[in-house]
DNA sequence: TAGATTGTTAATCGATTAACAATC
DNA sequence: TAGATTGTTAATCGATTAACAATC
Protein backbone atom coordinates (compact mmCIF):
# COMPACT_ATOMS: atom_id res chain seq x y z
CA UNK A 1 0.00 0.00 0.00
CA UNK A 2 2.95 2.68 0.43
CA UNK A 3 4.04 4.81 -2.26
CA UNK A 4 0.80 5.36 -3.91
CA UNK A 5 -0.23 8.53 -4.75
CA UNK A 6 -2.57 9.85 -2.44
CA UNK A 7 -5.65 11.59 -3.72
CA UNK A 8 -6.46 15.35 -1.91
CA UNK A 9 -9.73 14.18 -1.41
CA UNK A 10 -7.55 11.82 1.56
CA UNK A 11 -5.26 14.57 1.98
CA UNK A 12 -8.11 17.02 2.88
CA UNK A 13 -9.97 14.90 5.53
CA UNK A 14 -6.66 13.60 7.59
CA UNK A 15 -6.58 17.38 9.53
CA UNK A 16 -10.18 17.24 10.10
CA UNK A 17 -9.14 13.23 11.97
CA UNK A 18 -6.18 14.84 13.61
CA UNK A 19 -8.29 17.38 15.31
CA UNK A 20 -10.72 14.93 16.19
CA UNK A 21 -8.15 12.82 17.85
CA UNK A 22 -7.00 15.61 19.60
CA UNK A 23 -10.13 16.26 21.10
CA UNK A 24 -10.57 12.73 22.25
CA UNK A 25 -7.08 12.92 23.49
CA UNK A 26 -7.57 15.88 25.98
CA UNK A 27 -10.82 14.07 27.15
CA UNK A 28 -8.51 11.44 28.14
CA UNK A 29 -10.21 9.08 25.87
CA UNK A 30 -7.83 6.10 24.71
CA UNK A 31 -9.57 4.26 21.84
CA UNK A 32 -11.90 5.25 18.74
CA UNK A 33 -13.65 3.56 16.23
CA UNK A 34 -14.17 4.18 12.56
CA UNK A 35 -18.14 4.17 13.56
CA UNK A 36 -17.40 6.31 16.12
CA UNK A 37 -15.31 8.71 13.67
CA UNK A 38 -17.64 8.44 10.79
CA UNK A 39 -20.50 9.19 13.28
CA UNK A 40 -18.68 12.40 14.79
CA UNK A 41 -17.44 14.06 11.55
CA UNK A 42 -20.57 12.71 9.30
CA UNK A 43 -18.20 10.28 6.78
CA UNK A 44 -18.64 7.03 6.12
CA UNK A 45 -16.49 4.40 8.75
CA UNK A 46 -15.17 2.32 5.43
CA UNK A 47 -13.98 5.71 4.00
CA UNK A 48 -12.01 6.61 7.22
CA UNK A 49 -10.57 3.07 7.47
CA UNK A 50 -9.45 3.36 4.20
CA UNK A 51 -8.06 6.45 4.01
CA UNK A 52 -6.18 5.40 6.89
CA UNK A 53 -4.67 2.27 5.51
CA UNK A 54 -3.17 4.32 2.60
CA UNK A 55 -0.68 4.87 5.00
CA UNK A 56 -0.31 1.70 7.37
CA UNK A 57 -2.04 -1.13 9.67
CA UNK A 58 -2.64 2.39 12.42
CA UNK A 59 -5.68 -0.15 14.41
CA UNK A 60 -6.29 -3.54 16.10
CA UNK A 61 -9.07 -5.38 15.02
CA UNK A 62 -11.99 -5.79 17.24
CA UNK A 63 -10.54 -3.06 18.71
CA UNK A 64 -10.13 0.27 17.14
CA UNK A 65 -7.55 2.47 16.60
CA UNK A 66 -4.96 3.96 20.05
CA UNK A 67 -5.87 8.00 20.37
CA UNK A 68 -2.66 8.64 20.76
CA UNK A 69 -0.68 6.46 18.64
CA UNK A 70 -2.62 7.84 15.82
CA UNK A 71 -2.62 11.01 16.42
CA UNK A 72 1.41 10.37 16.09
CA UNK A 73 0.77 8.62 12.41
CA UNK A 74 -1.28 11.64 11.16
CA UNK A 75 1.08 14.38 12.13
CA UNK A 76 4.05 12.34 10.12
CA UNK A 77 1.94 12.02 7.64
CA UNK A 78 1.37 15.67 7.70
CA UNK A 79 4.52 16.88 8.15
CA UNK A 80 3.53 18.20 11.42
CA UNK A 81 6.13 16.56 14.02
CA UNK A 82 7.77 19.26 13.35
CA UNK A 83 7.52 22.92 12.98
CA UNK A 84 6.31 24.58 9.95
CA UNK A 85 7.21 27.95 10.02
CA UNK A 86 4.48 30.40 7.66
CA UNK A 87 4.73 33.94 6.73
CA UNK A 88 1.67 35.88 6.30
CA UNK A 89 1.93 38.82 3.76
CA UNK A 90 -1.20 41.58 4.23
CA UNK A 91 -1.80 43.02 7.53
CA UNK A 92 -5.08 44.11 7.19
CA UNK A 93 -8.36 42.67 9.07
CA UNK A 94 -8.02 39.27 7.50
CA UNK A 95 -3.80 38.91 8.06
CA UNK A 96 -4.69 40.06 11.90
CA UNK A 97 -7.40 37.19 12.32
CA UNK A 98 -5.30 34.71 10.69
CA UNK A 99 -2.46 35.17 12.60
CA UNK A 100 -4.38 34.78 16.24
CA UNK A 101 -5.03 31.14 14.95
CA UNK A 102 -1.47 30.65 16.41
CA UNK A 103 -2.62 28.99 19.06
CA UNK A 104 -5.17 26.66 17.33
CA UNK A 105 -2.19 25.74 15.30
CA UNK A 106 -0.75 24.14 18.48
CA UNK A 107 2.60 23.20 18.16
CA UNK A 108 2.46 21.90 15.03
CA UNK A 109 2.79 25.24 11.96
CA UNK A 110 3.47 29.14 12.91
CA UNK A 111 2.75 32.09 11.66
CA UNK A 112 6.50 33.29 11.75
CA UNK A 113 6.30 36.90 10.07
CA UNK A 114 3.91 39.41 8.57
CA UNK A 115 4.89 41.84 5.94
CA UNK A 116 2.88 44.56 4.32
CA UNK A 117 4.08 46.88 1.62
CA UNK A 118 1.75 50.01 2.88
CA UNK A 119 3.77 52.75 5.20
CA UNK A 120 1.36 53.25 7.49
CA UNK A 121 1.24 49.07 8.38
CA UNK A 122 4.94 48.54 8.59
CA UNK A 123 6.19 48.43 12.05
CA UNK A 124 3.06 47.92 13.93
CA UNK A 125 2.63 45.20 15.81
CA UNK A 126 0.30 42.54 15.16
CA UNK A 127 0.55 39.24 17.77
CA UNK A 128 3.39 39.98 19.00
CA UNK A 129 4.40 40.20 15.42
CA UNK A 130 6.01 43.43 13.93
CA UNK A 131 4.91 44.30 10.25
CA UNK A 132 7.71 44.30 8.01
CA UNK A 133 7.88 45.76 4.73
CA UNK A 134 7.86 43.53 1.51
CA UNK A 135 11.79 44.39 0.48
CA UNK A 136 13.18 42.44 3.60
CA UNK A 137 10.61 38.94 2.80
CA UNK A 138 13.42 37.51 0.86
CA UNK A 139 15.82 37.81 3.73
CA UNK A 140 13.03 36.99 6.65
CA UNK A 141 11.94 33.54 4.45
CA UNK A 142 15.54 32.21 4.69
CA UNK A 143 16.42 33.33 8.06
CA UNK A 144 13.14 31.69 9.30
CA UNK A 145 13.21 28.75 7.34
CA UNK A 146 9.69 29.77 6.00
CA UNK A 147 8.35 27.21 4.01
CA UNK A 148 4.25 28.04 3.11
CA UNK A 149 3.19 31.57 2.33
CA UNK A 150 -0.04 33.02 2.91
CA UNK A 151 -1.76 36.16 1.09
CA UNK A 152 -4.25 38.27 2.56
CA UNK A 153 -4.38 40.80 0.17
CA UNK A 154 -6.52 42.62 -2.35
CA UNK A 155 -7.28 40.43 -5.06
CA UNK A 156 -5.05 42.85 -7.79
CA UNK A 157 -1.69 42.33 -5.35
CA UNK A 158 -2.01 38.93 -4.89
CA UNK A 159 0.16 38.09 -7.97
CA UNK A 160 2.57 39.70 -6.95
CA UNK A 161 2.76 38.57 -3.71
CA UNK A 162 2.65 35.07 -4.80
CA UNK A 163 5.52 35.72 -7.46
CA UNK A 164 7.59 37.08 -4.19
CA UNK A 165 6.62 34.20 -2.21
CA UNK A 166 7.97 31.70 -4.91
CA UNK A 167 11.12 33.42 -5.95
CA UNK A 168 12.00 33.45 -2.23
CA UNK A 169 11.65 29.70 -1.86
CA UNK A 170 8.64 28.91 -0.14
CA UNK A 171 7.06 25.47 -0.86
CA UNK A 172 3.36 26.05 -0.60
CA UNK A 173 0.98 28.75 -0.96
CA UNK A 174 -2.41 29.34 0.37
CA UNK A 175 -4.26 32.10 -1.15
CA UNK A 176 -7.28 34.09 0.66
CA UNK A 177 -7.25 36.76 -1.98
CA UNK A 178 -10.41 36.26 -4.29
CA UNK A 179 -8.20 36.13 -7.48
CA UNK A 180 -6.68 32.55 -9.60
CA UNK A 181 -3.05 33.34 -8.84
CA UNK A 182 -0.35 30.97 -11.18
CA UNK A 183 2.99 29.51 -9.59
CA UNK A 184 4.90 27.30 -11.41
CA UNK A 185 4.71 23.38 -11.13
CA UNK A 186 6.74 22.21 -7.81
CA UNK A 187 4.69 25.06 -5.95
CA UNK A 188 1.84 23.70 -4.15
CA UNK A 189 -1.05 26.35 -3.97
CA UNK A 190 -4.61 26.53 -2.43
CA UNK A 191 -7.26 28.87 -2.32
CA UNK A 192 -9.31 29.75 -0.13
CA UNK A 193 -11.97 32.39 -1.26
CA UNK A 194 -14.29 33.20 0.87
CA UNK A 195 -16.73 35.14 -1.80
CA UNK A 196 -16.86 32.38 -4.05
CA UNK A 197 -17.76 30.05 -0.80
CA UNK A 198 -20.35 32.51 -0.19
CA UNK A 199 -21.97 32.43 -3.78
CA UNK A 200 -21.78 28.79 -4.15
CA UNK A 201 -23.77 28.41 -1.17
CA UNK A 202 -25.92 31.06 -2.60
CA UNK A 203 -27.14 27.91 -5.03
CA UNK A 204 -29.02 25.98 -2.36
CA UNK A 205 -31.35 28.26 -1.19
CA UNK A 206 -35.08 28.24 -1.40
CA UNK A 207 -36.25 29.81 -4.57
CA UNK B 1 -30.49 18.58 -19.26
CA UNK B 2 -32.93 20.19 -16.88
CA UNK B 3 -33.80 19.30 -14.03
CA UNK B 4 -30.56 17.19 -13.27
CA UNK B 5 -29.17 17.35 -9.54
CA UNK B 6 -25.81 19.42 -10.30
CA UNK B 7 -22.87 17.85 -8.46
CA UNK B 8 -21.45 20.08 -5.75
CA UNK B 9 -17.92 20.31 -7.79
CA UNK B 10 -20.19 22.00 -10.49
CA UNK B 11 -21.68 24.61 -8.61
CA UNK B 12 -18.26 24.90 -6.74
CA UNK B 13 -16.65 26.52 -10.14
CA UNK B 14 -19.73 28.44 -10.97
CA UNK B 15 -18.55 31.42 -8.95
CA UNK B 16 -15.06 31.29 -10.14
CA UNK B 17 -16.90 31.33 -13.59
CA UNK B 18 -18.22 34.84 -12.67
CA UNK B 19 -16.00 36.18 -10.93
CA UNK B 20 -13.78 36.29 -14.22
CA UNK B 21 -16.91 37.31 -16.38
CA UNK B 22 -17.46 39.92 -13.88
CA UNK B 23 -13.27 40.86 -14.76
CA UNK B 24 -13.41 40.16 -18.44
CA UNK B 25 -16.83 42.98 -18.41
CA UNK B 26 -14.99 45.44 -16.45
CA UNK B 27 -12.35 44.90 -19.47
CA UNK B 28 -15.02 45.86 -22.14
CA UNK B 29 -14.49 42.54 -23.27
CA UNK B 30 -18.03 40.75 -25.07
CA UNK B 31 -16.62 37.43 -26.07
CA UNK B 32 -14.71 34.37 -24.18
CA UNK B 33 -14.51 30.85 -25.50
CA UNK B 34 -13.81 28.29 -23.11
CA UNK B 35 -10.76 27.28 -24.18
CA UNK B 36 -9.59 30.99 -23.00
CA UNK B 37 -11.63 30.54 -19.74
CA UNK B 38 -9.87 27.31 -19.05
CA UNK B 39 -6.52 28.71 -19.73
CA UNK B 40 -7.44 31.72 -17.54
CA UNK B 41 -8.49 29.40 -14.70
CA UNK B 42 -6.54 26.55 -14.84
CA UNK B 43 -9.77 24.16 -15.67
CA UNK B 44 -10.19 21.99 -18.89
CA UNK B 45 -12.24 23.55 -21.44
CA UNK B 46 -14.80 20.79 -21.73
CA UNK B 47 -15.51 20.67 -18.09
CA UNK B 48 -16.11 24.10 -18.47
CA UNK B 49 -18.65 23.84 -21.15
CA UNK B 50 -20.33 20.89 -19.62
CA UNK B 51 -20.92 22.50 -16.35
CA UNK B 52 -22.40 25.37 -18.25
CA UNK B 53 -24.85 22.87 -20.49
CA UNK B 54 -26.55 21.30 -17.47
CA UNK B 55 -28.14 24.75 -17.36
CA UNK B 56 -28.51 25.70 -20.68
CA UNK B 57 -27.30 25.99 -24.32
CA UNK B 58 -25.78 29.95 -23.21
CA UNK B 59 -22.86 29.91 -26.08
CA UNK B 60 -22.68 30.31 -30.14
CA UNK B 61 -20.81 27.56 -31.90
CA UNK B 62 -18.11 29.11 -33.76
CA UNK B 63 -17.91 32.30 -31.80
CA UNK B 64 -17.93 31.54 -27.61
CA UNK B 65 -20.06 32.90 -24.90
CA UNK B 66 -21.12 36.44 -25.01
CA UNK B 67 -19.72 38.09 -21.55
CA UNK B 68 -22.47 39.46 -20.39
CA UNK B 69 -25.18 37.21 -21.14
CA UNK B 70 -23.03 34.12 -19.21
CA UNK B 71 -23.24 36.61 -16.51
CA UNK B 72 -27.21 37.11 -16.16
CA UNK B 73 -27.43 33.38 -16.53
CA UNK B 74 -24.87 32.04 -14.02
CA UNK B 75 -25.82 34.65 -11.78
CA UNK B 76 -29.59 33.68 -12.06
CA UNK B 77 -28.44 29.62 -11.43
CA UNK B 78 -26.56 30.48 -8.00
CA UNK B 79 -29.93 32.96 -7.30
CA UNK B 80 -27.74 36.01 -7.54
CA UNK B 81 -29.89 37.64 -9.23
CA UNK B 82 -31.43 39.43 -5.74
CA UNK B 83 -29.96 40.29 -2.32
CA UNK B 84 -29.16 38.02 -0.43
CA UNK B 85 -28.47 38.75 3.08
CA UNK B 86 -26.42 37.65 5.48
CA UNK B 87 -25.65 37.70 9.43
CA UNK B 88 -22.79 37.29 11.18
CA UNK B 89 -22.07 35.80 14.91
CA UNK B 90 -18.35 36.98 16.52
CA UNK B 91 -17.34 40.58 16.02
CA UNK B 92 -13.40 39.33 16.44
CA UNK B 93 -10.97 40.06 13.85
CA UNK B 94 -12.48 37.33 11.46
CA UNK B 95 -16.14 38.67 11.44
CA UNK B 96 -14.68 42.05 11.41
CA UNK B 97 -12.49 41.00 8.37
CA UNK B 98 -15.31 39.25 6.38
CA UNK B 99 -17.60 42.50 6.98
CA UNK B 100 -15.05 44.06 4.74
CA UNK B 101 -15.68 42.02 1.80
CA UNK B 102 -19.29 43.32 1.15
CA UNK B 103 -17.38 45.47 -1.74
CA UNK B 104 -16.63 41.91 -3.35
CA UNK B 105 -19.74 40.24 -2.92
CA UNK B 106 -20.97 43.41 -4.91
CA UNK B 107 -24.79 43.91 -5.34
CA UNK B 108 -25.37 40.06 -4.90
CA UNK B 109 -24.85 39.35 -1.12
CA UNK B 110 -24.96 41.54 2.43
CA UNK B 111 -23.40 41.04 5.42
CA UNK B 112 -26.38 42.73 6.87
CA UNK B 113 -25.88 42.63 10.89
CA UNK B 114 -22.96 41.53 13.07
CA UNK B 115 -23.98 39.69 16.65
CA UNK B 116 -22.06 39.04 19.53
CA UNK B 117 -22.71 37.52 23.15
CA UNK B 118 -19.16 39.91 24.84
CA UNK B 119 -20.45 42.77 26.51
CA UNK B 120 -17.70 44.79 25.01
CA UNK B 121 -18.47 43.83 22.06
CA UNK B 122 -21.64 44.64 21.85
CA UNK B 123 -22.84 48.13 20.66
CA UNK B 124 -19.63 48.72 18.58
CA UNK B 125 -19.44 49.61 15.09
CA UNK B 126 -18.36 47.31 12.60
CA UNK B 127 -17.95 48.50 9.05
CA UNK B 128 -20.94 50.62 9.40
CA UNK B 129 -22.46 48.13 11.52
CA UNK B 130 -23.96 48.66 15.41
CA UNK B 131 -22.90 44.93 16.74
CA UNK B 132 -25.95 43.33 17.83
CA UNK B 133 -26.49 40.75 21.27
CA UNK B 134 -27.13 37.18 20.36
CA UNK B 135 -30.97 37.91 21.81
CA UNK B 136 -31.75 40.19 19.06
CA UNK B 137 -30.65 37.61 16.39
CA UNK B 138 -34.21 35.46 16.08
CA UNK B 139 -35.76 39.19 15.71
CA UNK B 140 -33.26 40.67 13.41
CA UNK B 141 -33.08 37.65 10.88
CA UNK B 142 -36.83 38.11 10.82
CA UNK B 143 -36.77 41.28 9.75
CA UNK B 144 -34.15 41.90 7.32
CA UNK B 145 -34.97 38.69 5.57
CA UNK B 146 -31.54 37.40 6.51
CA UNK B 147 -31.04 33.43 4.70
CA UNK B 148 -27.27 32.85 5.19
CA UNK B 149 -25.78 32.49 8.68
CA UNK B 150 -21.71 33.07 8.94
CA UNK B 151 -20.01 31.66 11.97
CA UNK B 152 -17.30 33.15 13.53
CA UNK B 153 -16.85 32.09 17.33
CA UNK B 154 -14.32 30.48 18.67
CA UNK B 155 -14.98 26.32 18.16
CA UNK B 156 -16.46 25.84 21.46
CA UNK B 157 -19.04 28.39 20.64
CA UNK B 158 -19.72 27.05 17.16
CA UNK B 159 -22.59 24.81 17.55
CA UNK B 160 -24.72 26.98 19.87
CA UNK B 161 -24.47 29.48 17.22
CA UNK B 162 -25.25 27.09 14.69
CA UNK B 163 -28.28 26.21 16.73
CA UNK B 164 -29.58 30.02 16.88
CA UNK B 165 -29.32 30.29 13.39
CA UNK B 166 -31.34 27.61 12.32
CA UNK B 167 -34.11 28.25 14.86
CA UNK B 168 -34.22 31.45 13.87
CA UNK B 169 -34.65 29.96 10.04
CA UNK B 170 -31.52 30.54 7.86
CA UNK B 171 -31.75 28.25 5.11
CA UNK B 172 -27.85 27.93 4.71
CA UNK B 173 -24.78 28.46 7.28
CA UNK B 174 -20.74 28.95 6.23
CA UNK B 175 -18.82 27.94 9.57
CA UNK B 176 -15.17 29.42 9.89
CA UNK B 177 -14.79 27.58 13.40
CA UNK B 178 -12.37 24.76 13.58
CA UNK B 179 -15.29 22.47 14.53
CA UNK B 180 -17.93 19.97 13.00
CA UNK B 181 -21.38 21.60 13.38
CA UNK B 182 -24.37 19.75 12.97
CA UNK B 183 -27.24 20.94 11.25
CA UNK B 184 -30.68 18.92 10.01
CA UNK B 185 -31.03 18.13 6.55
CA UNK B 186 -32.57 20.83 5.10
CA UNK B 187 -30.03 22.91 6.39
CA UNK B 188 -27.07 23.63 3.96
CA UNK B 189 -23.43 23.93 5.76
CA UNK B 190 -20.06 24.66 4.47
CA UNK B 191 -17.48 24.63 6.47
CA UNK B 192 -14.13 26.99 5.67
CA UNK B 193 -11.57 26.31 8.08
CA UNK B 194 -8.46 28.18 7.83
CA UNK B 195 -6.61 25.47 10.01
CA UNK B 196 -7.48 22.33 8.46
CA UNK B 197 -6.43 24.11 5.17
CA UNK B 198 -3.22 24.65 6.31
CA UNK B 199 -2.72 21.35 7.55
CA UNK B 200 -3.22 19.43 4.45
CA UNK B 201 -0.78 22.36 2.74
CA UNK B 202 1.78 20.80 5.11
CA UNK B 203 1.46 16.84 3.29
CA UNK B 204 2.70 18.41 0.27
CA UNK B 205 5.97 19.64 2.02
CA UNK B 206 9.10 18.52 0.35
CA UNK B 207 10.43 15.55 3.44
C1' DT C 1 -15.71 -18.64 22.52
C1' DA C 2 -18.68 -14.60 20.91
C1' DG C 3 -18.65 -9.94 19.59
C1' DA C 4 -16.44 -6.23 17.54
C1' DT C 5 -13.85 -4.00 14.25
C1' DT C 6 -10.12 -3.74 11.13
C1' DG C 7 -7.96 -3.94 6.35
C1' DT C 8 -9.03 -4.87 1.75
C1' DT C 9 -11.39 -6.42 -2.37
C1' DA C 10 -15.17 -5.82 -5.33
C1' DA C 11 -19.09 -3.07 -6.74
C1' DT C 12 -20.97 1.22 -7.36
C1' DC C 13 -21.20 5.70 -8.15
C1' DG C 14 -19.62 10.10 -9.87
C1' DA C 15 -16.58 13.41 -12.14
C1' DT C 16 -13.29 14.57 -15.71
C1' DT C 17 -11.57 14.44 -20.26
C1' DA C 18 -11.45 13.31 -25.19
C1' DA C 19 -13.56 13.36 -29.41
C1' DC C 20 -16.53 14.96 -32.87
C1' DA C 21 -20.87 16.19 -35.33
C1' DA C 22 -23.38 20.37 -35.57
C1' DT C 23 -23.26 25.02 -36.75
C1' DC C 24 -22.09 29.93 -36.27
C1' DT D 1 -16.59 28.56 -47.81
C1' DA D 2 -12.99 27.74 -44.05
C1' DG D 3 -12.06 28.16 -39.33
C1' DA D 4 -13.58 28.16 -34.80
C1' DT D 5 -16.10 26.61 -31.05
C1' DT D 6 -20.08 24.80 -28.95
C1' DG D 7 -22.96 20.96 -26.87
C1' DT D 8 -22.94 16.20 -26.06
C1' DT D 9 -21.74 11.38 -26.22
C1' DA D 10 -18.45 7.98 -25.12
C1' DA D 11 -14.27 6.71 -22.71
C1' DT D 12 -11.53 7.22 -18.90
C1' DC D 13 -10.36 8.05 -14.56
C1' DG D 14 -11.07 8.43 -9.64
C1' DA D 15 -13.57 8.28 -5.28
C1' DT D 16 -16.97 6.25 -2.26
C1' DT D 17 -19.38 2.54 -0.28
C1' DA D 18 -20.59 -2.30 0.69
C1' DA D 19 -19.24 -6.60 2.07
C1' DC D 20 -16.55 -9.88 4.38
C1' DA D 21 -12.53 -12.73 5.76
C1' DA D 22 -9.12 -12.09 9.22
C1' DT D 23 -8.31 -11.49 13.90
C1' DC D 24 -8.13 -9.04 18.36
Amino acid sequence: MKSMKISEAVVRRLPIYLRYLNELNMMQIQTVSSQELGQKLNLNPAQIRKDLAYFGEFGKKGIGYDVHYLIEKIRHILKLDQIIHVGLVGAGNLGHALSNYNTYLKDNMKITAVFDSAKDKIGKEINHLKVLPMEELPEVVRQHGIRVGIITVPAVEAQIVANAFVEAGVEAILNFAPAIVKVPAHIRIHHADFTTELHSLAYYLEE
